[in-house]
DNA sequence: CTAAAAATAAATCATATGATTGAAAAAGGA
DNA sequence: TCCTTTTTCAATCATATGATTTATTTTTAG
């Protein structure tokens, strides 16, 4: 029944948002499920665009497409549910990162730098390139920017990034509270370039830049960015 | 009949590719209509996102549907045309401003990213939304980065990209060429930031940053990428 | 083991979509 | 003027789409 589904559907997601490892050994096959859409929407929306179908991502996912409805509700609820997701995951690590170097006493625009940018570029090995697919989702939905979209990030991005711009006001003391909005707007263009747009410098050098280790890019980068607040 | 509509696209394409100012007088309505929605579908298309149809952008047009098809042949070919139309325009502007730095002796990185952000910020006054219009259909394709975008970027800007490098090399003479690329692609990631993304800076400052401006938007941000060449 | 709840699947609906067609209107050239 | 070419438009097609409904299977709890 309709009203089964919408039920159904409301309590899986409350379990997911609330526990963070989900209830196990209670409903095993549909956590799964989510899972396993979640992982395929992403894959799938990299490879071919925000525009895709429902049915290509249910068809990857091997689950039938009524499984969107009883899972997310909506498209929407879906595009968001994968937006929400791993922001949490990124910006746990980022803020963990920001207070290490917060509690370390050496705050230097460097470390916090370093703090933003590592989470963003995945991990250096294995797994990179489902970041790589979320990566560029979501710098996708940040260039759309619909209202629902800015308002998630806002939700998920706005006090994490409040906490690094307070962190480089203790390691810049130098700078106006402007300045350094302004230069962490330069962070966030760079970040972004760096996350989900590589392709770009990699094709005018001619392959001599390659963005994907992010090894290679935080010794690239940190240092560079450093420099703008000097 | 079909093999007319096709034979007369192609002819109209071919005028405004080759000839600058599109040969007037002759087909006056015709070159009227291409316009008019090119224009509309770069405001429908930013304003809704890409997946937006046809339907409403020749609703916001007020021509026929089949229009499309006339004057463009497909849904693709609409989308590069803006986005070749306009880039031109800006890569000739900005390839200007670098021919005046370079014939001037006083080349210094500052110059040189001042006359490569300033086209792309688009005109200080009116027809300041039209720009913006453009820049985030430009930044969601760029995000989206499908092989035939990527092909259309590389066509109308490595070029551009290339003379601008080679400007900062000799702005910069202590650099390597690999550090220059570094540095380039940071420069790309604040421009598409400042162009398109602005509105992230704007809410994380609660208002405090503005980049409707272009005036200020160049103020605060060329002395600070010309740090990055220090 | 059995009944209720939850999850999956197949079939179906109403609609939106990109593209095409054939006719009509507008413009140009003789 | 008349005829050809170019341009616009209304009507139509085949299909893809998001969502829903109904039936079936699986899981859980008593």
């Amino acid at each position: 029944m309709g009203a089964h589904q919408v039920r159904g559907r409301r309590e899986t997601v409350n379990k997911i948002l609330t526990e963070e490892p989900a209830p196990r050994g209670r409903y095993k096959t549909s956590d799964e499920t989510r899972q396993r859409i979640l992982k395929s929407a992403e894959k799938v929306f990299a490879a071919e665009g925000l525009n895709v179908s429902m049915r290509k991502i249910m068809a990857d996912a091997g689950v039938n497409v009524s499984s969107i409805n009883y899972h997310f509700g909506d498209r929407e609820t879906l595009l968001r549910s994968l937006l929400d997701d791993r922001s949490r995951k990124i910006n746990a690590e980022r803020l963990a990162l920001l207070d290490d170097v917060l509690s370390s006493g050496a705050i230097t625009p460097e470390a916090v730098v370093e703090a933003l940018l590592k989470p963003a570029l995945g991990p250096d090995r294995s797994n990179n390139d489902e970041w790589r697919r979320f990566l560029k989702v979501r710098a996708m939905l940040t260039a759309e920017s619909s209202d629902v979209i800015r308002q998630s990030m806002s939700k998920n991005y706005d006090d994490m990034h409040g906490r690094f711009i307070d962190a480089l006001a203790i390691a810049a003391p130098h700078l106006s509270k402007e300045d350094i909005y302004w230069r962490y707007h330069c962070l966030l263009g760079v970040q972004s370039q760096s996350t989900a747009l590589g392709y770009r410098i990699h094709d005018i050098s001619g392959g001599t830049i390659n963005l994907d280790d992010p090894r290679i890019v935080l010794e690239s980068l940190v240092p560079l960015m450093a420099k703008l607040f000097d």
